[in-house]
DNA sequence: TAGTATAATGTAAGCGCTTTCATTTATAGC
DNA sequence: GCTATAAATGAAAGCGCTTACATTATACTA
């Protein structure tokens, strides 16, 4: 591999010179550069990302911190993130954290280690504090699908409420009253927020919260199996569930349709999040969109601008979910 | 930042001392050892990764190229690479290849200008010719789900004739003897040996392999609509149907579906690889296994083998599918 | 106890760049 | 043509490590 060196030596200039011509950023006569691009071409030359990022304490690469690599969702982050930092030149390093808060910890420390230039971050562990903490120290970090108020101008985040709110006026608009709700994990802040949301397009329709056919889930497909176990024996009337995300959803149309259900025609359901799985099941899922992808191009996009000062961009910080009608939900007949 | 020559002075020892501490590589005495030990804690010191690369000419990271980020397939492949990876300290730089030749050469050379110690390539649209040459120059590289004869030692394949044999045996086992299959594109290895296993099986239970009960689709859901649908118009009478992928098999179920076919009971359906969709398409899905996280686990562990000297582990270079059974196929009745 | 082998530590030369500061060269003004 | 100023280039000192080689301390042998 030819070197810096060897490229100012057949270009008969100086290294300075050579390096100028790379970053272009210093004033170099057109003569001198062309003379030192035509040296790199026959070379063959390619910068060692390396030694630049020793010299420059540049290290011209993002950390990524994802729970889970597999699964939909978090795919669809990293392919917005990559597509954008590849295109600026910027790589990516990965690392999960299994919402964990000692893995969330570890693969922090991991990256940071690692001299990353900035982190996205995607963590549902650790704390906020700790983020707080974090962020006050000299890696720059943007938060996915996080909101803290002190580090508001770091967070990039969904609009859960609204996107709550969206699913049950769905429902209520097509005439049900007496729904079900299945939420998250009420500690998660997107739980909640869509719990939020669902309650207030109720008391918007005037419809009053029935605490009974509400239950509790943990956003995998089994709790939503579970809970919808719960709410069929209680035996209480309900013509629309409404699950804080298709996971769960699935898993209740998977007990619905045990128990003889038909959906959408006696059971109208909705989830949240669009995943790729809620165009495979059957009745197709009428659910929120999720713009997770989006989320990581913005997420990176922030990165750009304020760490590598590429300020024409204009960043985004809360995004807008939307009702995607498919399949499971109806109109109440009759 | 404390730097290894802080480290050196607190301790009282010379840089070299603290070097070959920090790599426990060379002999140190144990009181020397300690003390370097303790300064180190005592100034919370974490090497520069960056130096370290730039000294050693190891840049302890390894690249990932993959077809999409997105979709469960390379999520759960990434997440078995990673794992491995991040257990042994070395950092994974990832970057998508969209199946398009330029797009996965031109990812190819932006992990290796990141000088990534060894390449993990999970590679469709670049020529055989492309990767011999690739592999001559001195970085090495991993295949996944490739077969390149010269390239043997580095490949990380599936025994994908093996898994058309064993769906289609499924299928025959079960009474079956008017199949249908759903193919790949077949200029895709994977997909040309299914379609072998296929043959195979049928050979071997002496049914005759009817080509109007055969159709060509791209491995995308719609094409497995498309292509039962083709089946379909035909009016030639089947029972069952191989698919040479889960996402045509889901596609290929809605449009059965459409035509008032049961499944099961009308027809039986067997996939293949065993995404998560697989569980959730409603019957659940009666495909084969494809081990892609575990390959991706083993592909790591080439690197650490033959890159960073893990000589203990074991490798395995050839999987072997297998069948889960669930619901969408059944005993022909009657 | 000297003599030698061996273990422990130190010295210093890079790794391939960036960047400050000094120097040279070109441009303009009169 | 000569200075004042600006533009282009070069020299050289790092960035924080690793590692070959040199040196010193320790252990072993006869």
């Amino acid at each position: 591999m030819a070197t810096i060196y060897q490229v100012s030596e057949l270009a008969g200039v100086s290294l300075a010179t050579v390096s100028r011509v790379m970053n272009n950023n210093a004033r170099v006569s057109d003569k001198t550069r062309s003379k030192v691009l035509a040296a790199m071409a026959q070379l063959g030359y390619r910068p060692n990302t390396i030694a630049q990022s020793l010299a420059s304490n540049r290290s011209n690469s993002v950390g990524i911190l994802v729970s889970e690599l597999h699964g939909p969702f978090y795919g669809d982050m990293l392919a917005g993130i990559e597509n954008e930092c590849r295109a600026a030149g910027k790589h990516v390093i990965i690392a999960a954290g299994h919402s964990e808060e000692a893995s969330e910890i570890d693969g922090i420390e991991f990256l940071i280690s690692r001299s990353c230039d900035a982190l996205i971050l995607h963590v549902e562990a650790v704390s906020d504090d700790y983020l707080v903490k974090l962020a006050a120290g000299n890696i720059p970090i943007v938060l996915i699908n996080r909101f803290i108020p002190t580090l508001q101008d770091n967070c990039i985040c969904l609009n859960n409420e609204l996107g709550g709110y969206l699913a049950t006026k769905q429902l209520l608009q097509q005439g049900h009253r007496q729904l079900a709700y299945i939420a998250g994990p009420m500690w998660k802040s997107d739980a909640k927020d869509r719990y939020a949301g669902h309650l207030r397009a109720m008391a918007e329709y005037g419809v009053t919260f029935n605490p009974a056919l509400f239950a509790e889930g943990d956003f995998q497909d089994s709790s939503g199996s579970a809970c919808m176990q719960q709410l069929l024996d209680k035996k209480l009337p309900f013509t629309a569930l409404v699950c804080a995300n298709d996971e769960m959803a699935a898993g209740a149309m998977e007990v619905a349709r045990q128990h003889g259900l038909q959906v959408p025609e006696q059971l109208s359901i909705v989830g949240f999040d669009n995943l790729i799985l809620a165009r495979y099941i059957h009745p197709k899922l009428t659910t929120i969109d999720y713009p997770i992808g989006e989320m990581g191009r913005m997420a990176a996009r922030w990165v750009l601008k304020h760490i590598y000062q590429q300020q024409a961009l204009a960043l985004k910080h809360v995004f807008e979910p939307v009702l995607v009608c498919r399949e499971s939900a109806c109109a109440l007949s009759g």
